[in-house]
RNA sequence: GGCGGGUUGGCGGAGAGGUUACGCAGCGGAUUGCAAAUCCGUGAAGACCGGUUCGAUUCCGGUACCCGCCUCCA
């Protein structure tokens, strides 16, 4: 079995993975507070945890890996943009709205994930709601927890809110190699009166009447932030599981906090043994942000026509502790790459095998940027010899099959690319399939040179050379054969009228 | 102020204490009616200063610069 070795942010090393129990590896990622579009930087962990998920469906079976992520459901931003929303007119109740624009920004969500290829999340392999929870649907399991954590003195109410004592859990801070003391002395955050610590933080707060509320025994409140993740693993995965994932960002204070809650209420456990983190994201080398004009959502960039695939291909270009930079020439390499992969692959043959060294960079820490190197070695001897190998079809399958341990090539994602094998098989031209109109016209362009040189003239091949190229075709010849691959501005109505 | 990450050839970006990363671009050649595509070949690196070592871009220390977190942003 491959052995997988994962960088632990706990232990700031990278060690050999060991499932609690490989017939159920679990794994829980922190998802998205769900007030609007998924932005660019959302998607690097959907999709740099995609590949793990793969990665361990793969060595452990699909039925053996249970991947967790939450929908934050309650929040103040929600609250905001569903007050944004009656402010403007609309009849219906607060409560309507919020659940209205969760419910809508899940969807949303969805589609778009789903567009980077990242596949659901799956309770052993099933995939359901339960895998991925909504806050708003485990507060009994929230308030029972904030209760033993006051039951066990590591929690305390004051003023309507109950707070985690930070004082009491010695570990505190092991996460992010921070001391309480240091926080303290460069804590820039308004500390309550009521705070017996300032690095105490929420566990239960108190509701306004018009706000979403859950009655208490500490009143009508809401749950703080950190206590949803607490209460979910623990409900779906256990009090001990294998990997924790999220952004570097939420390293401190989430899941610092996370732990201190956890560990304090499951004190025989040791809560999530494996933490990884994926660092953040940049757009032309500087934070994206609203203010300087580069933030974008996955939305808006599938609806700039760069297809999902492209913006998953980009984000595996870089290894995922490292900070990655978004730039429109990595989105042009990765559209020009994928182009040629989906053009000379065959993909109806099935059950190819994954190659043993795309497998082992993907081991070793996720290490994308080696496996899609490796892709690359692989694509090119494919395409150098695949005509003199007997058993082609199988090459071919080995390659996607490599290639969709990142995601890439799956099956339906090609359909950005009008030059695509399963595109040209698809693809109707009239009535005939694209595939039968190039090769037509290829054959008619063969005919046109062979006699063109017997006649010195040219200006026929030509006329039809550059027809095809208005047409978006990009025009191949070598000396026996001639080749036509549509490319990215293929024209289908303009390649019928040649026919 | 506290904590953490980064610095590799023109660009992107990995691994490895001594042997080609890889991709894009460049250059030379082959091929071609021309061009494109393709093929062959090829130059190019390890922020800076010390240390360990027979040998370091790879380990250790320091300096500089860049970035992030500490504000319920992945």
């Amino acid at each position: 079995m491959v052995e997988i070795r994962l960088t632990n942010t706990l232990t700031r090393r990278k060690d050999p993975f060991r499932p609690i129990d490989p017939s159920n590896v679990r794994m829980y990622l922190c998802g998205p507070t769900v007030y609007d579009r998924a932005h660019l930087g959302n998607a690097r962990p959907v999709v740099v945890f995609d590949v793990l998920y793969r990665l361990l469906r793969h060595v452990y079976g699909e039925d053996h890996v249970t991947y967790v992520r939450n929908f934050t459901d309650v929040d103040d931003k929600i609250n905001a943009a569903a007050q944004a929303v009656k402010e403007a007119g609309d009849p219906r109740s607060l409560e309507e709205l919020i659940r209205a624009r969760t419910e809508e920004t899940i969807r949303w969500y969805h589609a778009d994930m789903d567009a980077l290829g990242a596949l659901r999340p799956s309770i052993r392999g099933e995939v359901s709601d339960r895998a991925e929870p909504r806050a708003t649907d485990y507060i009994p399991q929230m308030i029972e927890m904030i209760r033993d954590l006051i039951a066990r003195g590591h929690a305390y109410e004051a003023e309507g809110h109950v707070l985690f004592d930070v004082r009491s859990f010695p570990g505190y801070g092991r996460l992010s190699g921070r001391s309480v003391d240091d926080m303290i002395a460069g804590a820039r955050v308004e500390v309550a009166p009521f705070k017996r610590d300032p690095m105490d933080f929420v566990l239960w707060k108190p509701s306004s009447a018009d706000l979403p509320g859950w009655d208490s025994p500490w009143g009508c409140g809401r749950p703080g932030w950190h206590i949803e993740c607490s209460a979910m693993s623990a409900a779906l995965l256990g009090e001990s599981f294998d990997i924790h994932g999220g952004g570097i960002d939420l390293q401190f204070p989430h899941h610092e906090n996370e732990i201190a809650q956890s560990c304090c209420a499951h004190p025989h456990e040791d809560f999530a043994r494996v933490w990884l983190h994926n660092e953040m994201l940049q757009v032309e080398g500087k934070k994206m942000s609203k203010s300087l004009g580069n933030f974008f959502t996955v939305r808006d960039l599938l609806d700039q026509g760069v297809p999902g695939e492209v913006i998953r291909f980009v984000m595996l270009m870089t290894h995922y502790r490292k900070p990655m930079d978004w730039t429109a020439e990595k989105v042009r390499e990765a559209e020009a790459t994928l182009r040629d992969w989906h053009h000379f692959c065959d993909f109806t043959e099935g059950n190819g095998r994954v190659d043993p060294q795309v497998l082992e960079a993907l081991a070793d820490d996720l290490n994308t940027a080696g496996a899609l190197a490796r892709l690359h070695q692989m694509a090119r001897e494919l395409f150098l010899h695949k005509s003199q190998w007997p058993d082609s079809k199988q090459a071919d399958a080995d390659f996607v099959a490599s290639a969709r341990m990142l995601g890439l090539l799956e099956e339906g994602m090609g359909a950005w690319l009008p030059g695509s094998f399963e595109h040209i098989e698809s693809l109707l031209l009239g009535d005939m399939p694209l595939s039968d109109v190039l090769s037509k016209l290829s054959d008619r362009l063969v005919n046109l040179r062979a006699s063109a040189r017997e006649s010195k003239d040219f200006s026929q091949v030509d006329a039809l050379k550059s027809a095809l190229i208005a047409a978006g075709v990009e025009v191949r010849m070598s000396a026996e054969n001639i080749d036509l691959v549509p490319g990215s501005d293929f024209d289908p109505d303009r390649l019928g009228a040649l026919v």
